[in-house]
RNA sequence: GGCGGCAUAGCCAAGUGGUAAGGCAGAGGUCUGCAAAACCUCCACCCCCGGUUCAAAUCCGGGUGCCGCCUCCA
């Protein structure tokens, strides 16, 4: 079954055809830099993550550009609020998103273009539409003319006289339209600037990613990705910049993440209810916010609460013993000795071929608009069936078995990590301070009162682990301990 | 006011007209010194009312209730 997409531009999920075979061109908006990335960011960026790991695990290559927007109004206020120039500020919170996204194990995209980098290729386009008459100057500014592009409205739906009859349009003497959008704004005081034709100022919000997409990707690419909020008026004022210069075709599949609420209320500064990705890093192993983040599809709005990342935690945790049990099955029952003919060597072989029933279903979910919650319940079932086979006691293709359960998360970007890394890893905040030396020496004691047939001794001291977050597993092959976290 | 989306078990969440995945919680069981982990079993007339169809959670119409965008926002 053939990948498909939901399409924003249309409405509907479409097959997935490449321009080129084997590429996929792809260009995500990415933050603007005023501020600490928090988890709404966090969903954005996993979720095109993903979308790419898909993509790169189906064998294509992915020309992957994320901008950030080093150049804005927020920028500017911080800037003053703080006193020092906006370069600092953005400099700042792009240094802290590229540090946040590596802990998350976001991959870092092939390009990640700035608009102060990009000042040449934003004049050039805006200079392209004011000669083909798409744009026009008022007042040092220079603004495109949305009448002049008769498809305006059509990625986002609507229509421009409905638009127009909306109570929320600003009023602005310069445009000839109230929907006419900035191109390029004349400079003001206390303001960076940039050289242009016509006199000094910034450009406006959307043409950098028409200029930086173009600049990298081509006229015509792809995907282009982004939160559901850039839809309008961003992204449509993208497709009208971007096909007026270039005449032709820009995106041919526009792929809108979901937002994420917080206990039930939208995230804003506001409501108070702001959640930074660092404050999460500190309470919760990165795949934990991974996993909670792609258990709903990419579409739907996503609710954050304490419950929904104790479930992501437990299910983590699940993976991960699955993980630890394959790994010693492995050790213990070399492949070299698996029998001939026996389920080991029919399940290895099965796996040599990409044809195991994990990657099918995996697959076939994935296939089906990046579908990562019905992927997930691909890795569960498969999961059940292989702790069943080690409950038996069959080890035999535990190793096949352990490195497709890695293969498959890998693109998930979960079970990357050793299972006793992950297991014994301990939070920032939270918890008890024990380490791993006195949760031994415990745990000689304990086993010491065990031998001796001292059950009472041997609770006491497994509650007292127990109150310091260590949970203790007896097993016939010694004892196992872990962090609850 | 305009545009769009969603309503599936206590909670979360898939579901592409053919008789409801998966996870958490809960109940019972196997295993265990006891636990834990793991496994097995159980747990849904899919918001309401019409319609199309041999057949609808899935399609159409009408309600009701939430949510998002239209202004900076991932």
């Amino acid at each position: 079954m053939p990948l498909v997409i939901y399409n924003t531009r249309t409405r509907r999920k479409e097959p997935f055809q490449p321009l080129e075979p084997g590429v996929v061109r792809l260009y995500v908006c990415g933050i603007t830099a005023y501020d600490a990335c928090h988890v709404g960011h966090a969903r954005s960026a996993v979720v095109f993550d993903l979308i790419v790991r898909y993509f790169c695990w189906q064998g294509y290559r992915v020309r992957y550009v994320r901008n950030f927007t080093d150049v804005d109004d927020k920028i500017i206020l911080r800037s003053r609020a703080e006193n020092v120039p906006s370069s600092v500020i953005a400099e700042r919170y792009i240094q802290e998103y590229r540090e946040d996204m590596a802990a998350l194990g976001v991959l870092t995209p092939e390009h990640e273009p700035t608009v102060s980098g990009h000042m040449r290729d934003i004049i050039a386009m805006i200079e392209v539409l004011l000669k083909k008459g798409y744009a026009y100057q008022a007042n040092g500014d220079v603004y495109f003319s949305v009448e002049k592009f008769p498809r305006y409205g059509e990625l986002s739906g609507r229509q421009l006289d409905e638009m127009l009859s909306g109570a929320r349009v600003e009023a602005n003497e310069a445009k000839a339209n109230p929907l006419d959008f900035a191109l390029w704004k004349g400079a003001k005081p206390g303001e960076p600037t940039w050289e242009s034709p016509w006199g000094a100022g910034r450009p406006g919000w959307h043409i950098e990613c028409s200029a930086m997409s173009h600049a990298y990707l081509g006229a015509h690419f792809d995907i282009h990705g982004g939160g559901k909020d850039l839809l309008f008026p961003h992204h449509e004022n993208e497709v009208a910049q971007s096909q007026a210069a270039s005449g032709q075709p820009f995106v041919n599949f526009w792929v809108h993440n979901g937002f994420v609420n917080i206990q039930h209320e939208k995230m804003s500064k506001s409501l108070g209810n702001f959640l930074t990705v660092r404050s999460l890093l500190e309470r919760y192993h990165p795949e934990v916010i991974r996993l909670f983040l792609i258990s709903t599809h990419y579409r739907s709005p996503v609710d954050y609460t304490e419950e929904a990342m104790a479930t992501a935690k437990k299910n983590l945790d699940y993976f991960y013993t699955l993980l630890q049990r394959l790994d010693a099955a492995a050790a213990a029952a070399p492949a070299a000795s698996t029998a001939p003919g026996g389920a080991g060597e029919r399940q290895a072989a099965a796996g040599e071929e990409g044809e195991s029933v994990l990657r099918r279903k995996f697959g076939g979910a994935m296939d089906n608009d990046f579908n990562s919650a019905a992927a997930l319940a691909a890795l569960f079932e498969a999961s059940t069936t292989l702790n069943a086979r080690l409950d038996r006691g069959e080890l035999e293709g535990s190793a096949a078995a352990a490195a497709e359960l890695r293969e498959v998360g890998g693109v998930l970007g979960i079970m990357q990590r050793q299972p006793l890394e992950y297991l014994r890893w301990q939070p920032a905040l939270g918890g008890a301070r024990v380490t791993e030396e006195w949760v031994a020496a415990q745990l000689e004691r304990r086993n010491a009162a065990r031998r001796a047939r001292d059950y009472a001794e041997a609770d006491r001291i497994r509650d007292e682990l127990q109150a310091r977050g260590i949970i203790v597993e007896d097993s016939k092959d010694g004892t196992q301990w872990r962090r609850s976290g």
